[in-house]
DNA sequence: ATATTAACTGTCAATAGTGACAATAAATTA
DNA sequence: TAATTTATTGTCACTATTGACAGTTAATAT
């Protein structure tokens, strides 16, 4: 008594990463049924058929976009080795690759402007970037436990306001010298956490 | 043979104004005739009278913005006193005034985002950027003239990042800790310029 | 007071975007 | 092959948004 397989989740993704596309470009309004359709390369009535109407698709990039930055989040943490994962985790976060790819960062972006009149939004997007910030602390706590939390938490802030600024900024394709300057200073950081004052 | 006196400038920036706390919150395509009318109490038709299309608002709202970047730019460096500018610019920077009022820095992003399909713009917003990075890195410059300008660069490249992290990042009503954090390491990159190694 | 200029209002057609539903095609099991 | 489940397509009504124009009111100079 079963019928045709279903492709739900693989169209469900597929939709999802147009959207984030579509929205890290045009904002969230600005995606519109016909331009993620167009970048899926689906239908537009088959959008609705996966994924709802237009409020389901947005709360559903909220989870999406929230949870791929956890996944990301735990991922990071979990390939890095055990000989000094803090500088493996800068080279990680200023590599080419994930500088290049700014469309979730842009997504997520988005998403915090929204935060102005969205209470509940704005405690979600909180509360991941917090995540994100305190695995980054939790890293360099690490190689660098003798420093104080203090130290450690503003050392992360840095990282995490440099990572976020180069990738926000990725699309105006900014010289070179700027992630040079961001992965440099990242790393000089790091060194500051071996020298207490 | 004159008659009644026009209010287009002051109704130009009314609306303009309008308009850029619209798109800080809705995006460049979120940003209705009847929303920002409704933010500029004004109505409809006036906005167009005004203004002209949308056309004509969007390239206006481009306008606007960079320019209010480099006119804020300008009054930045022209205020600071002459014994110590570099902090007194991290003071201005991060004061609280400064981080509260993020609509200017949204709608930036805005445009940022916008700016992967359209050249002509990302020139300009990158145009944009870099004035502002120079004129940190002049700022620098006159307390510790000694450095070189790698490090200046670096320096000015941190703080930038820093500033524009937090504050578009500001809808999310972070915790005073990232406030301080990045007022903080603004203030190390300067000491560090003091101790070139 | 009258002419003149521009701000301001009201309104309507055209278009874009969305929601919803019916109908068809495809793929699986019994 | 028949039944069943789901993907997929086609289509239409409804709403939101925009563009454009005519008409009205207000404020100035002569």
């Amino acid at each position: 008594m079963a019928g045709r397989p279903t492709n739900r989740d693989e169209r469900y993704i597929q939709v999802m990463k147009a959207l984030v596309r579509c929205v890290a470009r045009y904002g969230l309004d600005g995606a519109s049924l016909s331009h993620i359709a167009k970048e899926a390369r689906l239908t537009r009535p088959l959008i609705r058929h996966h994924v709802g109407n237009r409020e389901d698709m947005i709360t559903g990039l909220t989870d999406f976009v929230l949870k791929s930055f956890d996944d990301q989040t735990a991922a990071m943490v979990s390939c890095l080795p055990n000989e000094r994962p803090s500088s493996a985790l800068i080279d990680l976060l200023f590599s080419e690759d994930a500088v290049s790819e700014p469309d979730m960062v842009l997504a997520f972006a988005a998403l915090t402007a929204r935060s102005l009149d969205d209470a509940k939004l704005r405690r979600r997007c909180r509360e991941t970037l917090l995540d994100f910030e305190a695995a980054i602390a939790d890293t360099l706590r690490h190689d660098h436990g003798d420093a104080d939390d203090a130290a450690l938490g503003a050392a992360a802030h840095g990282i995490m306001a440099l990572y976020f600024n180069l990738t926000s900024l990725a699309p105006l394709d900014m010289p070179k010298s700027w992630q040079n300057h961001a992965r440099g200073l990242a790393h000089e950081l790091l060194e500051k956490l071996d020298q207490p004052s």
